[in-house]
DNA sequence: CACACTTAAGTTGTGCCCAATTTAATTGTG
DNA sequence: CACAATTAAATTGGGCACAACTTAAGTGTG
């Protein structure tokens, strides 16, 4: 293959790769929290934002994308397919007119009590040990922050010129 | 919030989940990988299509799809935009005229010294060991395979009827 | 005050991902 | 052999993710 490094040509494999792995457990949960959200009629990035309205209340659409790592592009139609279903209400923010502060409505708040239920269906389905579940969300942590330093150092690099 | 148990309400909490912390990491991942792939042209799953063919040689979309994990939904338009690209060639199998063989062109084999060199720049600039990395992709690999049981025994249980 | 700069959402375009459906080839069974 | 069932790709449609750009609102400095 045209490489005399083994060690090299061995971290090409497929199946040695840790973003591989990391995209198919993604995907898996995603599509294991697909069937069940189904019932509710919320996709996974949905549901994620209904957890956010639940937890905070109330949200501009800048912080709901700090805390769920999305940006304008991917909340606002995201944002417009929950407000048609009449989960949330939108609204200019008085103060600063440029944001747009977003929150549940009742129907979106009588949601929870089912989600709730359904995560509990899915926990136990799931053969997944909450100590040890909790020290790989940590591990998973601290290496999207590694990865983002890394992003932050090269981009820097690339357009280096002020 | 309308609930009585606190460890149920805590598990709602976003920064509680692993099924978060792993989109998060997938997405940081990719976005580390998007900055260094843009030089050959290539998006994330792109490149993981010429891994396997770089490894394989030759594979059918069938077989390419189990190794990535990926239908004909989202391989059919990948593979032509490669095909497009000159990276790839495309041709019905002879014995099985279902089938579709993919196979790199030689500017397609080319790319695979780059991406060598491309990723060592990358591994140079994160900050993770080797070691632990493959822990963390054993565990990864773990759950992927738990979550897909659970998946498989949901859909059972909501279609029982043969 | 004026004007450049910055910030927040939204829009557009490209690509990925999956579900559901379609088409064509192959296999299995009476 | 005939014909139902299965299989492999491709297509269609909905939604997510991001880059690049636009618009409008706020900020800061001369």
């Amino acid at each position: 293959m045209g490489i005399t490094d083994g060690r090299v040509e061995q971290s090409m494999r497929i199946d040695a790769q840790l973003c591989f792995a990391l995209h198919a457990a993604a995907r898996a949960f995603d599509g294991l929290y697909r069937v069940v959200l189904r019932e509710v009629g919320l996709t996974y990035p949905q549901y994620l934002v209904m957890l956010a309205l639940w937890e905070h209340g109330e949200l501009s659409v800048k912080n709901l994308g700090a805390k769920l790592r999305l940006d304008s592009g991917t909340l606002s139609p995201l944002l417009k397919r929950l407000e048609a279903a009449g989960l949330l209400e939108r609204r200019r923010a008085v103060d600063d007119e440029r944001s747009v502060l977003v929150w549940p409505t009742a129907a979106g708040m009588a949601l929870e009590p089912r989600i709730i239920e359904m995560k509990a269906r899915l926990a136990e389905s799931v053969d997944l040990d909450a100590a040890q579940g909790d020290r790989l969300r940590a591990r998973l942590v601290q290496l999207t922050e590694s990865l983002d330093a890394a992003s932050a150092r090269l981009a820097q690099r690339e357009i280096p010129p002020k």
